[in-house]
DNA sequence: TTAACTGCAAACGTTTTGCAGGCGG
DNA sequence: CCGCCTGCAAAACGTTTGCAGTTAA
């Protein structure tokens, strides 16, 4: 029963932070505690840029860059985030906590990504590390094309009506 | 039988390159062909500064970085590089044209890159895909954990050899 | 001949870092 | 009060780009 605490899963997010910081002899300051209050205030994927330009808004206080990014390497590592894709050159994260397994859909040419849930990819990689002694720990899936909505090809017309 | 060029299998590379440079009003240089020579002279993964190194240690010719970059970014484009992984910041690549469809697993300890196949997963993206009207290109699959070499235990004795 | 290509150096955008002062526990 | 944390500015990093001269076709 003494741990209980690592393997707490009801706790929120700002609990399991905080439980990963004093763990490790860290603190949980006013910063950190705005970052996780506003990256678990919506499901959105985001990138490091956007995160700040959010915070920024924020009338409570600023967050400066450099504590955005030290603070989302923190949340990486103690599994309330992960790193999904890349897009435009930055690191998408997207919340790991409690959020249930799945990969993406992405489309090159609007940049849409889609959420799909397959548990039998799992299933598959767990196998496959099995038979290379790989202990896995994490995966990264980006099925990359066109979404439905840019699949249409770009013909505004059949060739057809050209017959007449 | 006209179309035999575009669904040609059996062109080396190079002969690949050329034909997708000439299709678009580009040229063979010196240059291009000597970075597809190298490329496909090992079947390594690599990424752009290894390769710019490995060219600096040829005779023949100086190849800028910059012309590594671009040349690198057509390859992918013509289907003879694919990028597999992202790693220390850096793109990695390895051989798409001709070569079997695969996968990875990366170990985070000592960073090697094991390859494996499975058909199941290209299967149940396709069907994936299908269901939500997305036409699938490609996709990259990243497993990370450790390695058969770095799961065992950072213990470098057995405690019984202390005994004595 | 001429338009695509190259190397160079400088620019770029994201992310990291050294440091002096601030602050949590 | 110790030492972890912050903001700042500057550095670092991989990658891209403008340009003037070079070269393939």
């Amino acid at each position: 029963m003494s741990e209980l605490s690592a393997t707490n899963v009801s706790a929120t997010p700002m609990e399991k932070f905080q439980e990963y910081l004093v763990t490790r002899g860290m603190r949980m300051t006013r910063e950190r505690s705005i970052i996780v209050e506003e990256v678990f205030a919506s499901h959105a994927h985001f990138d490091a840029e956007q995160l700040v330009e959010q915070l920024s808004r924020r009338q409570d206080r600023r967050v400066s860059r450099s504590t955005v990014y030290r603070a989302l390497e923190q949340l990486v590592e103690a599994g309330l985030l992960r790193s999904v894709a890349r897009q435009d050159g930055r690191e998408v994260y997207e919340h790991d906590y409690g959020y249930p397994q799945h990969d993406h859909l992405i489309c090159r040419k609007c940049g849409s990504l889609t959420e799909f849930h397959n548990s039998e990819i799992r299933t598959i990689l767990e196998e496959v590390a099995r038979e290379h002694g790989f202990r896995m720990e994490a995966h990264r899936l980006e099925v990359t094309g066109l979404c439905n909505d840019c699949c249409r090809p770009p013909v505004t017309r059949p060739e057809k009506l050209n017959l007449l």
